[in-house]
DNA sequence: ACCTGAACACCGTTCAAGT
DNA sequence: ACCTGAACACCGTTCAAGT
């Protein structure tokens, strides 16, 4: 009955590694505190994956897989951010790994399709532009919910997201012509 | 003639930590590292700065205080992509400080000012938008000049800037609308 | 006013060795 | 195949004590 140390793949690391991150935040998010959870030693986990980063880069493709599908330009856009904040600190997770050549690249993908879909004469250049766009944005979002939760910003948290929602929505709505 | 430990203002340390941004970048820029280049024990720099964050901030603030003045919501833009383009990582920096209330939110200002001389009925919301895209932006260029100094991505990292421009331009004018 | 020295509680990563 | 134990080379930050 004793499970401690067994049976550990790299998707039930990932998942744990969410879950942790959504608990406790991208900066105490350490290699040690992840094998702590499992019930493993932190050099256990160097066997399942290169280094940090490596890691983290796998927890931004799952974050950004988990965005629902969608057609249109500013649909895709707002699959998109809902997922990326649908997990703590999670633009910066995606952002970290985005141009590294560390992430898959999906984003870009969804974008580009979409576009094409719209008739862009340039799908490529305009999805770059979105996922610049998309990324900044839910970067300065999860940090004034950050910002709020310790309570330096506005009053509530809980609609900080709702408040930039029309904001975003604004700004792919001048992208989509791209 | 010995100056070891003697007359560090805030502004000296600044300059100094600049210096070495750009040198080692930001991951290797250490509150330890950054004591040794000023010749003084790392506990020194607790006396003119609360802790890493702030002076992170401070570097964010100095960084964007050097883009040129600008007129238009374009080469207001440009100017600040210049600025924060010429310091290494300075994305990750200015990103990361933006939204924590930590910065003076300088970049918002130039937008907002700009957007009220473009006759923008809604400037606030127009200045928010145009931050998130320029930051997103940075931050994918920097870290593709990173990824290209690697050797992991592009031949020459020196026209990832010049390639990227046109991108960015081509953004700005599809925002300049709002 | 400004700095040192020493300590505290951590990091990511490597690698021999175990099973 | 998968994990432990111990080590290496670091972190940010605090705080008494020095000058």
């Amino acid at each position: 009955m004793d499970m401690r140390g067994a049976g550990h793949d790299l998707e039930s690391i990932i998942d744990q590694a969410i879950a942790l991150l959504d608990d406790i935040g991208l900066p105490d998010l350490s290699m040690r505190r992840l094998a702590g959870a499992l019930g493993v030693a932190p050099s256990a986990l160097y066997w399942h994956v290169a280094n940090k980063q490596t890691l983290l880069a796998a927890l931004a493709d799952r974050i950004v897989a988990e965005a629902a599908p969608a057609d249109g330009v500013d649909t895709t856009a707002l699959a998109l951010r809902d997922a990326i904040l649908a997990h703590r600190d999670a633009a910066e997770v995606v952002t970290s790994s985005a141009a590294l050549g560390l992430s898959s690249g999906a984003i870009r993908e969804r974008f580009h399709a979409a576009y094409t879909r719209a008739g862009s004469s340039d799908p490529a250049r305009a999805a770059a532009v979105a996922e610049q766009f998309l990324l900044g944005h839910t970067s300065l979002v999860q940090q004034r919910i950050q910002a709020a939760t310790i309570g330096a910003y506005d009053a509530n948290p809980r609609d900080v997201d709702t408040s930039t929602r029309a904001e975003f929505a604004d700004g792919i709505a001048a992208l989509s012509m791209l």
